[in-house]
DNA sequence: TCTGGGGTCCTAGGACCC
DNA sequence: TCTGGGGTCCTAGGACCC
């Protein structure tokens, strides 16, 4: 996991593995697929992340759960040819310990339950304290020199040592693991509170020209997505980094930060602000990797402001909005980049490699599906 | 040659106010 | 010599998640 491909070429010859660029929209979509599904079978759900779901049950018997469970595992295998594993228990995180035993060992067939005390210790003691929600490398790293070693060791430590150590959010875990939950279900989608979009180059690029021109591009998916979710920006914060792999190569890496006069999601007026940030922190003489921008302080896209100094006259603003409508309609139905800004041109000197692309089997070419 | 792209929350400390 | 106390806001940095 997370290992660059040319690092392991002789395993993937020796074993004839299978190597594929990733296709998010492939993902999105069977994810969206899978999903869809699921939630017809609980009355509550919190989409967690692109594979992951939170179900439930409340009220429901064990026995009940557990032949739902098994009926999924079995529709999702046969419908749509997925594995997929279902924990469950009595908080988030002990969920998440189910789960990974319901992965991790054919024994279960997808499906382990932890509804007694007994099942809990006995399956915090075989766990690695590394693989427990919430628990990262830091932490990890902690709680090894403190001798905790297991889940289990984790929850016989004092809660007073915890909290020190680790803060609230560690605490949280640690009641989780207990069996007492701290975190609820979010069925209710929020929308985010920033939004990011930034790729590495396809190869390094010392010229501001073709940066302005991949910086656009960014900048005009985080406009796209400000819309979708029906926000406005009034920060932006772009970033310029040379690769830090390459310790032959001079480093750099730079970032600034712009508030807006009024809030936009006019991916004209974004892009305009984007490239001025991009002139204010680049230098000529570096080999650059990646660049990116994310826009912060969100309001809803309801609330009109107006900024007596603005440049920007509201006619104009009106005319941008009507403007953006219309291209997010034509993108949606013809596809990605149908309609976009002649600032981002056409991605040729630094879009990033997908040489081993999977094919778009289960969309239209590049459809972007509604998930996540 | 080649090294991902997103997000969230919490805390500490400083500035500033009364 | 003694050097308030409490509140809010902001930012940087650190931890985590997929």
């Amino acid at each position: 996991m997370g290992t660059p491909i040319f690092e392991i070429e002789h395993l993937v010859k020796r074993y004839d593995i299978k190597v594929f660029s990733s296709n998010f929209t492939l993902i999105a979509d069977l994810s969206l697929r899978v999903k869809s599904i699921l939630k017809r079978f609980c009355p509550s759900y919190e989409n967690y992340s692109i594979d992951e779901i939170f179900m439930d049950f409340t009220g429901f018997t064990t026995e009940k759960v557990e032949s739902i469970a098994r009926d999924l595992v079995r529709i999702i295998g046969v419908g749509l040819g997925l594995p997929i594993s279902i924990g469950v228990a009595s908080s988030k995180t002990l969920a998440k310990v189910a789960t990974w035993y319901a992965k991790k060992f054919k024994g279960y067939k997808g499906v382990c339950i932890i509804d007694t005390e007994e099942k809990r210790e006995k399956a915090l003691k075989k766990i690695d304290v590394n693989e427990v929600w919430g628990i990262g490398n830091q932490y990890g790293y902690k709680l090894k020199k403190n001798n905790v070693k297991t889940a289990y060791d984790f929850t016989q430590m004092p809660v007073k040592w915890v909290r020190k150590q680790m803060t609230v959010v560690g605490e949280r875990t640690y009641r989780e693991l207990l069996g007492q939950p701290c975190f609820e279900l979010e069925a209710e989608e929020k929308p985010k509170k920033n939004i990011m979009v930034s790729r590495s180059f396809g190869k390094l690029i010392p010229d501001f020209e073709t940066i302005a021109e991949a910086l656009s591009s960014y900048a005009a998916m985080a406009a796209a997505k400000l819309r979708k979710q029906r926000s406005k920006t009034k920060k932006l914060y772009i970033f310029l980094e040379t690769s830090p792999f390459r310790k032959d190569l001079d480093w750099l890496s730079k970032s600034v930060e712009i508030k807006l006069p009024v809030p936009t999601s006019s991916t004209i007026e974004i892009i305009k602000y984007a490239k001025e940030a991009l002139r204010a922190i680049y230098e000529e003489g570096y080999m650059f990797k990646i660049t990116g921008i994310m826009v912060q302080e969100l309001s809803p896209d309801t609330s009109a402001q107006l900024n007596l100094y603005y440049p920007l006259r509201p006619e104009k603003r009106k005319k941008h909005d009507a403007i953006m409508i219309v291209a997010d309609n034509i993108n949606t139905r013809f596809g990605r980049n149908t309609l976009y800004p002649v600032a981002q041109g056409d991605g040729k000197r630094w879009w990033i490699k997908q040489e081993k692309l999977p094919p778009y089997w289960s969309t239209r070419l590049s459809d972007i599906p509604v998930a996540m």
